[in-house]
DNA sequence: GTAGGCCCTGCCACCGGCGTCAAGGCAAGC
DNA sequence: GCTTGCCTTGACGCCGGTGGCAGGGCCTAC
């Protein structure tokens, strides 16, 4: 599989796929014309990143998932080093959800002072 | 009042208050020698600017919240411009909050999940 | 006169995940 | 041989708010 065809099969772009390989998370053998060349199993690496991305992971964190992966594991989650990744952005989305939250709260209180005396 | 004593009354740098005033934000008269001079309002006005950074407006939708305290109002918030901004605010956080608490639930799934079967 | 502290303008650096352009090699069909 | 479309590397742009530096002027005190 060329790069292209990996692009379009997981929804992304060729560029995105060399950036994954520049930060050491993606493999790809070389043809002799040096094209890149890669697996099939790429293709379950390439939509956990983008999972991952998608939850707010940056991409330095998403490492453990694909070495949890390439260990031959069905999820990229199961591993220690990728649970402990998963339980530090939890606290950090709880701690978000608050901030949040609280924003909203300040806002909304704005928007009734607005419309009448508080 | 020179930049450096409303940098320290309103806890920020110089070199934002400068950069405020590039945006259109602050008001400053010059002194002979060039150098900003500050009327006691613009205190408000900087804290008027964080605050809503704060809340994660970006700076252009700031201005309307300016304007309406420059304007002689007690609070930013109490113009229509300014509440529509608000608003849109509003529901962007709402819409913030829907896709970080599903980001949440599927964390924790995951976790649970690493921890036993599913 | 000189030292230190304030001020000025202007510009580069940063973060992260790409988009996008440049300039070229390679493959395949006509 | 020419076109078309894939591929290669390298490098700059972006966003937004701010830090930090360079190089210089001004003011006060000693």
């Amino acid at each position: 599989m060329l790069i292209g065809e990996l692009a379009g099969r997981a929804g992304t772009s060729a560029r995105t796929l060399r950036y994954y390989e520049a930060q050491g998370l993606l493999h790809a053998e070389r043809d002799a014309n040096g094209y890149r060349r890669y697996a099939e199993e790429e293709l379950r690496v390439v939509r956990e990143i983008r999972t991952r991305l998608d939850a707010g992971f940056p991409l330095a964190d998403v490492r453990p998932f694909v070495a949890c992966l390439r260990a031959g594991n069905d999820a990229g989650h199961v591993c220690p080093d990728a649970a402990a990744v998963l339980r530090r952005r939890l606290a950090e989305v709880d701690g978000l959800l608050t901030e949040l939250g609280a924003v909203r709260n300040r806002l909304a209180e704005q928007l009734a002072c607005g419309a009448g005396p508080c």
